[in-house]
DNA sequence: TGTACATCAGTGAACGCGCGTTCACTGATGTAC
DNA sequence: TGTACATCAGTGAACGCGCGTTCACTGATGTAC
């Protein structure tokens, strides 16, 4: 048992990870703070900083690493489809109710993007980096535009409709918007023939 | 000068309103703090309270009165445009570089629609009023589904656009969503004819 | 194998700070006579 | 018109609270001999 502390030492990293996650999706960066983060993960907050330099550099990790495994979900299964149909498939995923109702499984970006408006470069640019990645997943260099505001109408549709919940627009915005992703997807997609 | 008491009581009025639009629209819910506000328009904080029953109140007037500033700047000279043509003038102005650029003078959604999906009932209804009125300023029953995905489009491009400032993709993401929906547009709008 | 020392993940109290709200107050304006 | 009292917009200190971060500490694990 040679290596005992430093493989706890990585559970706990993960551990607090996850916490750090769930409460991303669900409150948002200013609602991600450190003292909660550590509960969640049943440690207490001192201890935080044997882990990470900063609550920055935790919201930096978290990011990348929630928009990885959304990206996962999205297109998972999806390999062996035309980029068409994956794009379409995307679209339905991500715009779904369950998607909606379940914040704690889903996009970071509902609950952070308004407060990643303000954050620095260095967030922003991780941003970037996962979205190009999210590009290269979703469509070839051909439908690169149409994948990038299909990605924005996502996003929007699904804030919007997380907002709207509770009222009559909520369901609406959801159909409106793949309706109208679809309706973009079958005018741009024609190939140039 | 018998009403001078009261007189003064409205610009004062007026003036917190417009200080606490200028944070909402910047900063966000969560950034606009009653302090801040009552600083902006020349006070000190006790004084709020003179004027509004709680902050959440003073967030719901100010989301009301700043989504319906935008709406008339949004289809402001467009009321004899043809809807589609109204549509796509709307899609453009607002995903234009000038309104990313600009917050302080510009849509409160993108600052604020992360911590709307936590808000209470009130708040969610108040918008969803807000968001039914650009419905109807924007298009008519039959276009009505359009519009709605072209809002959470616009929302969605615009806060995007503006968490990759100073990235590549933040204009790409304003010029693919243009495309996006007048892509959308053009397949929708045929008159079932 | 056994002992002495070093390491370091995690504890929990404390720091300075900003938050929303309360409250005793002040002083100009409004009202009653 | 003049005087005495009431009103109330706005002041500024204080409240309890949660924030990110620091720090002296503890105690189990790891290392040296």
């Amino acid at each position: 048992m040679s290596k005992a502390r430093s493989e706890q030492k990585r559970a706990t990293h993960a551990d607090i990870l996850r916490s750090a996650q769930h409460l991303l999706r669900t409150k948002g960066i200013a609602g991600t703070s450190v003292a909660e983060v550590m509960k969640g993960a049943g440690l207490t907050v001192g201890g935080f900083y044997a882990h990470f330099e900063s609550k920055d550099a935790l919201i930096e990790s978290v990011l990348r690493r929630t928009l990885g495994e959304m990206r996962a979900k999205l297109v998972g299964g999806l390999e062996e489809a035309d980029e068409i149909a994956r794009l379409e498939q995307a679209l339905q995923r991500y715009l779904s109710k369950a998607h909606r109702d379940r914040p704690a499984h889903g996009c970071p970006l509902p609950s952070s993007l308004g407060e990643l408006s303000q954050a620095d470069t260095r967030l922003k640019s991780a941003l970037a980096d996962e979205i190009e990645e999210h590009l290269r997943a979703l469509a070839g260099p051909e439908l690169r535009t149409v994948a990038l505001g299909l990605f924005a109408l996502m996003v929007g549709g699904l804030s919007l409709s997380r907002a709207l919940k509770g009222t009559a627009l909520s369901q609406a915005v959801l159909d409106a918007c793949i309706d109208l992703g679809r309706a973009a997807l079958r005018q741009l997609a024609r190939k140039p023939d």
